[in-house]
DNA sequence: GAACACAGCG
DNA sequence: ACGCTGTGTTCT
């Protein structure tokens, strides 16, 4: 076996080379995302598929995942890092600097077979999930949440080298307005009503409390708490709504920074994408972060000169997981005729006809759907209907509604009290996701939600595999450009938006069908020139 | 530097 | 109520 260590900063035509025979391989590494980003960045080489020692690493549940801690786990070999520090941008690389990085690529022939072995094994009985991929097919890879997040890897990769273009001028015209406008309305503030920092949660405490009288509830460290929803029974206060409000500006200002900050020459910013990011398997983002941002301000994200941007959503999505993972019949059937969740939730527990259901009965259906999916409880419902959907509850209300909600879908109630039972007697709950995503969940509230996000997740993730590959066969020129949980943005040719928008739309509900057996999934698609108008 | 509070998103 | 990240103040 040869191993080739290449220094591409002394050998340019190396790079001929590389491009002549790495892009028809698969390749094999720790922490791939990174070579993937810059070789495709820098040369638009990519890989057929990869299989990436870290990423196993994680799956396999470790607390460690650095290429020094999987070599001693798996090989009981201690791998010296020492050269890492060294000097590798001065000038022509020492003969140690080759050896050391010669001896990372041999290291990896031993780990891999060995990390594939163990990922096969905790593969779980689902065999009806065995997807016949190519990274499955190259690899021998039998366990499917393997074969759909090294799939991933390449994804992420390209994801994070793509970027995504904002508009710099509108930006940097905000940024300067807000910075007034926040200046001036301070200064205001503190006029009127005496010296405030108003981004001290212990001085505004102090100001509503003792100045104004107002009761506030306590924070979780016992605090007085002047969070929005905590203020939301005084909003008719000038001195709040004015807090609140400039709280608000304060928010849209923060995050236009942080983007300005991170803005390129070329007018993008160039997101980091962590692929496992969450304990359920959802990737997160930062520098800068843009799954959170408001949606005011998604216009500013948009297409280059001759581009579409493509935005497309799962539709209702955990709550569709959520049906299938307990088999809750009328729920699914729901789902099934195509009809309006909450108004059929609606119907079921306020006993009454799909068509009298009113808005306000519909919000607070919806609070209940949700709320099941983060462990229901009347006291979290009452609160989760009045501050997320506007709808108040008395506490006794709220009870009454929880036990009508558990009798007319009585798989979730089944399914809540086996949790609780399970956590009584073991303290803990091990499952799995849909795709066999392994998790382990401490408190009820957790394993409620657990598989329902962590299936979410699967699922963007293998509709992400599915798209991109047929986005290639089909030789359309597609950039991923962000990825938010169950919505994928993507930028491609003005002439070829129609046609891709219809392949995103068909590789998502492709891929949520392969996944969910009994519910259909569907995802809404729309082309535009920004992320959201 | 850590802990806490707050607020944005799904 | 579940999962994240960024910014600010305050405490150690």
């Amino acid at each position: 076996m040869t191993n080739l260590v290449v220094d591409l900063f002394e050998c340019p035509a190396c790079v001929e080379i590389l491009k002549q025979f790495l892009p028809q391989k698969a390749w094999v590494g720790h922490n791939l995302k990174f070579d993937i980003k810059n070789l495709y960045y820098h040369y638009g080489i990519e890989p057929i598929t990869t299989f990436d020692t870290y990423i196993a690493s994680v799956l396999l549940g470790n607390e460690r995942n650095s290429l020094q801690a999987v070599v001693e786990k798996y090989l009981g070999e201690f791998l010296d890092k020492t050269e890492q520090l060294s000097n590798w941008g001065a000038s022509q690389l020492t003969s140690n600097q080759l050896e050391y990085a010669a001896k990372d690529v041999e290291i990896l022939r031993r780990l891999f077979p060995i990390l594939l072995k163990e990922l096969n094994a905790q593969t779980s009985q689902r065999k009806e999930f065995l997807l016949k991929t190519r990274v499955a097919e190259i690899f021998g890879l039998e366990n499917p949440i393997a074969i759909v997040e090294m799939a991933m890897v390449k994804e992420t990769g390209k994801l994070e080298a793509n970027g995504f273009t904002v508009d710099v001028e509108t930006l940097k015209g905000m940024l300067k307005k807000l910075k007034l406008e926040l200046q001036r309305s301070q200064i205001n503030f503190v006029t009127k009503y005496g010296k405030v920092d108003i981004f001290s949660p212990k001085q505004v405490a102090q100001f509503l409390t003792k100045r104004l009288g107002l009761k506030l509830p306590s924070t979780k460290r016992g605090n007085v708490a002047t969070d929005d929803k905590s203020l939301s029974e005084y909003i008719d206060n000038p001195a709040v709504a004015e807090i609140v409000r400039i709280r608000k500006l304060k928010k849209v200002y923060d995050k236009i920074r942080e983007l300005v900050g991170h803005i390129r020459e070329n007018g993008r910013v160039y997101p980091e994408f962590k692929q496992i990011g969450a304990k359920t398997g959802r990737m997160s983002a930062s520098e800068p972060n843009v799954q959170n941002i408001p949606r005011d301000l998604r216009k500013i994200f948009k297409a280059p000169e001759g581009k579409k941007l493509i935005v497309a959503d799962f539709s209702q999505i955990e709550l569709r997981i959520a049906s299938e993972y307990v088999n809750e019949e009328k729920m699914i059937e729901a789902f099934q005729n195509g009809e309006d969740m909450h108004v059929v939730t609606a119907s079921l527990v306020l006993g009454k006809g799909r068509e009298e259901v009113t808005k306000e009965e519909r919000q607070l259906a919806k609070a209940m759907n949700y709320g099941l999916i983060y462990g229901i409880s009347p006291k979290g419902l009452m609160e989760y209907a009045k501050f997320g959907y506007g709808v108040d509850l008395s506490l006794e209300e709220a009870k009454d509604l929880v036990k009508r909600f558990f009798k007319a879908f009585p798989r979730f109630y089944e399914w809540h009290k086996s949790l609780r039972e399970t956590l009584r007697e073991k303290g803990k709950v091990e499952g799995e996701t849909l795709l066999g995503r392994k998790y382990i969940a401490e408190t009820f509230q957790d394993a409620a939600n657990y598989p329902i996000q962590g299936t979410g997740a699967d699922l963007l993730k293998l509709a992400v595999d599915i798209f991109s590959y047929q986005a290639q066969q089909w030789g359309f020129e597609v950039k991923i450009v962000n990825l938010v949980h169950d919505e994928i943005v993507c930028e491609v040719p003005q002439e070829q938006a129609q046609e891709v928008a219809q392949l995103l739309k068909e590789s998502m509900e492709y891929a949520g069908n392969l996944i969910l057996k009994k519910v259909p999934v569907e995802a809404e698609v729309k082309v535009s020139q920004v992320w959201e108008k």
